[in-house]
DNA sequence: TTTAATTGCTTGCATTATGCAAGTATTATC
DNA sequence: GATAATACTTGCATAATGCAAGCAATTAAA
């Protein structure tokens, strides 16, 4: 009988968090979502560091879960691309709010106060930007 | 030498995740936020079942970053209201979009449709109105 | 056509975090 | 003074994470 681990809770938030409430998770996301990274080897040159198995550990679940998906290079045999499924690409506006959050009670955040004010005041836009250029990956 | 551990980078996902990133943070931030709960016993009655040893790890945490603040309860000795700090506030619009993908994504979620179309159509005004909640309290 | 490099992992083991059950400390109530 | 309520703390087993090394498949170089 395959163990699959029952949910705690049906409650929206724990769904989320199940899914993805662990300090790797999301910083995969957004190096789909925003830096343009597709590789395995481009996840592991982020400045947090992540470990070789943790990754790999990460890669699995969010495909699962069906945020990611996995296919072969077809211009290099040894290489995978992951890309946002539809599913990835609708935590855009999570994502936003995060950056939001953290620029403003982090003084040390590196995101431009242009930007903050875009994502505050102009919400459907950016988050429309976001989604565009994901589609030509 | 206080040993503070250091921040893994200075990335905006990474700063939320250091302080949230985790399986329980949320729930509690969750309990505070739309559940009305202000009490170690309140929130160790949620339906995930939080170990004691854990929420007491989380609420110092959470005070320590400062999302919450700890008070002794007027009227009763034995019992201490937790509540949100501004800081801790400001995560509603992250919240609400957290509600607004599971109620998308997944089959169980218990939110009424109307409440996620509020979300999605009405954001501000639903922020305001947990905000203003939140205030008498 | 072997040889070396690139890429994406897996494995073993130490350390840390989580989960569970039980116990303790403080204040309130009887 | 004894009992209850509340908010934890502690000890120990299990699980997750972190680190270093190794492996397998494909590509590029000699």
């Amino acid at each position: 009988m395959p163990q699959v681990k029952k949910r705690r809770s049906d409650c929206p938030v724990n769904f989320a968090l199940e899914i993805f409430g662990d300090k790797w998770s999301l910083l995969v996301i957004r190096d789909l979502m925003f830096m343009g990274k597709t590789t395995y080897g481009d996840f592991l040159k982020g400045p947090e560091g992540i470990a070789t198995n943790i990754l790999a550990n990460r890669l699995e679940k969010l495909e699962t879960a069906e945020l990611i998906i996995k296919a072969a290079d077809p211009d290099n045999g040894t290489k995978f691309i992951y890309s946002l499924t539809e599913r990835g690409k609708d935590l855009i506006p999570v994502m936003l709010e995060i950056v939001n959050w953290s620029g403003k009670h982090d003084p040390k955040t590196p995101t431009p106060k242009e930007m903050l004010k875009q994502i505050s005041t102009n919400r459907q836009a950016v988050i429309n930007k976001i989604r565009k250029k994901l589609l030509s990956t």
